[in-house]
RNA sequence: GCCGCGUUCGUCUAGUGGCCCAGGACGCCGGGUUCUCAUCCCGGAAAUCAGGGGUUCAACUCCCCUACGCGGUACCA
């Protein structure tokens, strides 16, 4: 009896992501819901979102809203209704009495148990590398569909929801290549077509383990509360293991779903680096800001810090973010870049040359300082007294680097100058 | 142990038999632009394509073996 392999050819693409509430998903796991998302849309199907809270036990509170914000955060939007399998159980427990009366399950120790034929031959070609994975009967361990407390395991209800919700493609992380079997084997005694499957490589922390908390595996709200953007986010994660040919780097989302193809997904497991991820946040930023839409991703980021909200509703703050853009990385950067605060205090010999600037620059300018008369009597004072520009940097601004002169003078005026230069 | 999957610069990757003594990007180093820093621009180092056997006129690309890595081996997902 060989299935006709999956078969809904000619139907809507559709999938879905299926994460368990069972804690607050790190960055691999919201890969894959990205790589579900962009293959739906590319293919104008349907992105189905389940939550899969059959462990009772093991559910943690707060992480199916956790989930949720997520995706909503980045732009991953689900069709339809949330399906929840724990509304679902009646509907299981039918499936599994026909596994029953038909003698393909048999019950022990209260739980529900399946052993797979031995002779029985699975094989199915993967969409991740194209290639054909096969296990035999013997290799397939025996495995519970019904636990004793009532609830179906992953297997089961994972089998039966996919069939009747028309999943057509599962796009699922590599760790579930072992049980794929299993799950054949129960689209083939229900006499179900199965759906494509593809699998995800998994992705690595840098010492080439699978990325854990121990690494210090962040979930997306993490980087969300560190000032990374979406758009950098999504684009990092799907460069971890899909690549479209070619040499860009940067895609936005649009791009992305114009682009993406399950065959563009590499079959090795990407170790996480940090490095990129800033590099295109920092990218981004400036990408944004280049459409005037730094702000509101700066306003949202700082909803409900007062100061912060109070500088960026001020009329300097459009200076103040332009003179920032190329300077953040992220943009929790932004707050310590237009931070008055000086970054240490001058020694004797630094206010010494302090104060002979600040009678020089007003003697030269006079009440108004303008910058590009402010400019020039600089780089005077920094010739003829011999002190390079990077000491004068730091004597106006009181920092060693950061926002430009001419920028500062913009936004804060000669007062913000003199008070720096009398020390 | 057994089963499955993988292996190109430090990292992400391009590459589907000749265009590759291997291209791009991040990071690193050097230089330029510049009011500091950053941005931006230019250049450099960096992979005997995991190792060994085949197949072929020709292999990073196909086959086999080994090593290593990852995944699975729960009444977890």
């Amino acid at each position: 009896m060989q299935e006709t392999s999956a078969m809904k050819e000619n139907s809507k693409v559709k999938v879905r992501f299926a994460p368990s509430p069972t804690g607050i998903p790190h960055i691999g796991n919201t890969r894959t819901a990205l790589f579900n998302f962009l293959f739906a849309k590319h293919n104008g199907g349907e992105f189905i979102l389940r939550i899969e809270d059959t462990d009772q036990k093991r559910i943690v509170n707060g992480a199916k809203e956790a989930i949720f914000e997520i995706l909503q955060w980045l732009g991953i939007k689900h069709d339809g209704e949330v399906v929840y399998q724990s509304q679902r159980l009646d509907l299981y427990r039918k499936y599994v009495q026909e596994l029953l009366d038909k003698k393909i399950a048999h019950e022990k120790e209260g739980a529900i148990w399946i052993k797979v034929p031995e002779e029985e031959k699975f094989e199915w070609e993967d969409k991740v590398g194209n290639k054909k994975i096969s296990f035999v009967g013997k290799d397939v361990d025996e495995f519970v569909i019904l636990k004793s407390d009532g609830y179906p395991t992953y297997h089961l209800a994972n089998v039966i929801d996919d069939h009747l919700m028309e999943i057509t493609h599962v796009i699922r992380g590599e760790e579930w290549i072992s049980s794929t079997p299993k799950h054949i084997y129960l689209y083939r005694v229900f006499g179900w077509d199965r759906p494509h499957f593809a699998h995800l490589p998994v992705i690595l922390g840098p010492d080439k383990t699978k990325l854990s908390k121990r690494h210090g595996a962040k979930s997306a709200l993490d980087y969300k509360a560190e000032g990374y953007l979406p758009e950098a986010l999504i684009n990092f994660m799907a460069l971890l293991g899909w690549n479209p040919g070619g040499d860009q780097e940067q895609f936005s989302f649009e791009e992305m779903i114009k682009l993406f193809k399950l065959e563009d997904i590499n079959t090795a497991n990407p170790v996480f680096d940090i490095k990129k991820l800033d590099w295109l946040n920092g990218l981004w930023i400036r990408t944004l800001d280049e459409k005037g839409k730094l702000k509101e991703e700066l306003e949202e980021f700082y909803a409900g810090n007062k100061r912060m909200e109070r500088e960026l509703k001020g009329e300097k703050s459009k200076i103040m973010i332009k003179a920032s853009a190329s300077r953040m990385k992220t943009l929790s950067d932004f707050q310590s870049l237009i931070n008055l605060k000086r970054q240490r205090y001058l020694t004797e010999k630094e206010k010494e040359t302090a104060l002979k600037l600040l009678d020089f620059l007003k003697k030269k300018l006079g009440d108004k300082w303008e910058n590009e008369k402010l400019l020039l009597a600089m780089k005077d004072f920094s010739k003829s007294e011999g002190i390079p520009f990077k000491t004068i940097y730091f004597l106006m601004s009181g920092k060693e680097q950061g926002i430009g002169l001419l920028e500062l003078n913009e936004i804060y005026g000669k007062e913000f100058f003199i008070k720096n230069l009398k020390g």
